[in-house]
DNA sequence: ATGAGAGCAGCAAGCGCTTTCTACGCGATA
DNA sequence: TATCGCGTAGAAAGCGCTTGCTGCTCTCAT
């Protein structure tokens, strides 16, 4: 039925080790040996027998990429870019470092993030990589730091993206953390600066790192300008909601809605600015004219949306490779395990002064 | 080291045969026996191993979804709803029809494709869905017949999802093909109802069957108004280029050139459009006040932009949930093992009667 | 009371590969 | 000429799990 390594083996008159030996070739095969084995692969269509191959070595070529949500840009590029570090090099023909990059789409869900990385153990995984913020519930990020503790163990390599370190830094487990705090805080100052002082704020899901952070940017900078508020104005002007455009247009009624009289809207992320901005023109609001809408991560429809988005940038592709590279041991890990990912503003044309203020 | 069947069978009392049925849950086992194995296998905190399972049953629970780019939403909609199919089910326990479903990115290199289809034979994947056109070379083809075939014969259950059926079709590959033709053709015999004469098209990458069957249907439409000119007249009109917002801004300007008196645009899908709105909106002209412009796919983004585009709805969510269910098995496979996905017209305000005529 | 049969658990033979250890042949060295 | 060592190939022992088959222990009908 199927071709095995033994039929190979027989095929080029040598012992299935032999042949074992020239496709992982790390042991010395003489050419006429290798070439006479290479032609009986071909000869046969052999496949390799990718779990007897991962029992036999305990090792896999797996590679995990966890993600929130797949069908949102801001995870599938840094994926795209993760993954091709990691089974990317096209022609390097049969050689070695060939990973098999597989994305996994936990849906935001945290049991089906532990799923997800019970069953990548199961396939004795050679590196995992999440993505995007993590949610903050102290049962799960136990359960968490458990189980990626073990996958640590076990010789699988953590990489975080876009995510803080774990609560108790593991020499095994790579950070990239994305200035969330520092991104949010440049952006509302830049409304400050303009005139703004009434600003609302539309934020991400509730118990996700990267909501908590780019809000805390965001009270830091109200706060330094002495427009904070007490905790009861503060969570007036805030709406919860997912990371997606209908969230970002009901969540800017509702502001409106509250406070009839706001002149700008901060928003979680891109596509919930873009929601907000339909809610805006709904109402018959131009943005910037009488509203100033800012949003998060600069993806690429940003710099094309009418008006184009004051945002935050963050380097998504470069992140994403990087993770890849050290999810690979391409790359030396940063000191500590840790780094920060920069978060840039970028200023276009969706904020301007307030309209009778400034 | 690590925790095996063994040291589970071990702390039951039990022969490890007894624990893989307990675990495997298809063959009788006494239910104090089961729970004294279950509670071993929590004590151990024991996890399967996966390729040592799959050499023995000779099968995996891995099933691969392959996309061209993990960045379009395009395909993150198909890809989330195919996998949440057939990894979903939550609070399913340790119940079975657990699978892992891992989507890999061509990047729409024909290659890579292989590749992937290579990786994921090596692991007898139980199943792959491959999305999105397909590549119009005869090598390609030939090689992706033959390759789809050895999986087809190796057992795992193969699902096109937007993409044509196999030129001879095999009974074990089911195809879901969205009908780009119609879509294509209802969208421009729009745009000539409306009045207009002079369309530019803006063609995804050549020797792509999506590209071609958007273009054959718009070339239809344009035959049956008469107004389809010669092969050279038809030529003129057409600029080709990759799926992206970039390619949408230079062929526009490009269309532009070519034909001043352009009415109306047609774009080979939603994000090459709005790169075209962008490059007209730099020119001084108004969508739809002086250029018509229509995408296709209708992505969630499409409906918000500014002004709202017409476009082709595709029904990626539920053709990407049946082609999950397919490729569990769960549903069966349509007559003959085709169907055909509609795609309807979707009319919103970025096309309307051409400035002076009509 | 006894034989048949149902229900359940164990034995042991692999699944296809990797890898350690051993063996062989040959040129170089003494 | 005898010895050593290098380069290369083979033998064989698993890796951890599944599963066909065997066999034990009860229960139930005769």
């Amino acid at each position: 039925m199927t071709v095995t390594l033994a039929d190979v083996a027989a095929r080029a008159r040598v012992s299935p080790a032999t042949v074992s030996r020239v496709l992982n070739g790390n042991y010395p095969v003489a050419t006429a040996t290798r070439e006479r084995v290479l032609r009986a692969v071909d000869d046969l269509d052999y496949v390799l027998n990718g779990p007897a191959s991962s029992l036999a070595a305990a090792t896999s070529d797996l590679v995990g990429v966890l993600v929130h949500d797949i069908a949102d840009p801001f995870f599938g590029i840094m994926a795209g870019a993760a993954q091709s570090e990691i089974g990317g090099q096209e022609g390097t023909g049969r050689a070695g470092g060939e990973k098999l990059a597989v994305v996994c789409n936990t849906g935001g869900s945290p049991e089906r993030e532990l799923t997800y990385l019970t069953l990548l153990q199961r396939q004795r995984a050679a590196a995992v990589v999440l993505t995007g913020g993590a949610v903050e519930d102290p049962a799960h990020t136990a359960a968490m730091t458990a189980k990626l503790g073990k996958l640590a163990a076990a010789g699988t390599r953590i990489v975080l993206c876009g995510r803080p370190p774990l609560p108790e830094p593991d020499q095994a487990v790579a950070a990239l953390a994305f200035d969330n705090l520092g991104g949010g805080r440049r952006l509302t100052e830049h409304l400050v600066a303009l005139g703004h002082r009434r600003i609302g704020y539309i934020a991400g899901p509730v118990g996700r790192t990267t909501t908590r952070h780019r809000m805390e940017g965001h009270r830091a900078a109200l706060a330094a300008a002495g427009l904070g508020g007490g905790a009861a104005e503060q969570d007036r002007l805030t709406v919860h909601g997912p990371y997606d455009r209908r969230s970002g247009y009901d969540a800017a009624a509702e502001l409106l809605h509250r406070e009839p009289a706001l002149t700008a809207i901060v928003a979680a992320n891109d596509t919930v600015a873009l929601g907000a901005c339909a809610a805006l023109r709904d109402r018959g609001l131009r943005v910037p004219g009488d509203v100033s809408v800012a949003g998060f991560d600069d993806l690429p429809f940003s710099a094309d949306a009418v008006p184009a988005l004051t945002t935050v940038r963050l380097p998504l592709v470069e992140a994403g490779a990087r993770a890849g590279r050290l999810a690979m041991g391409r790359e030396a890990p940063p000191p500590g395990g840790i780094a920060t990912v920069p978060a840039d503003l970028v200023v276009r044309s969706s904020t301007a002064r307030p309209p009778g203020g400034g």
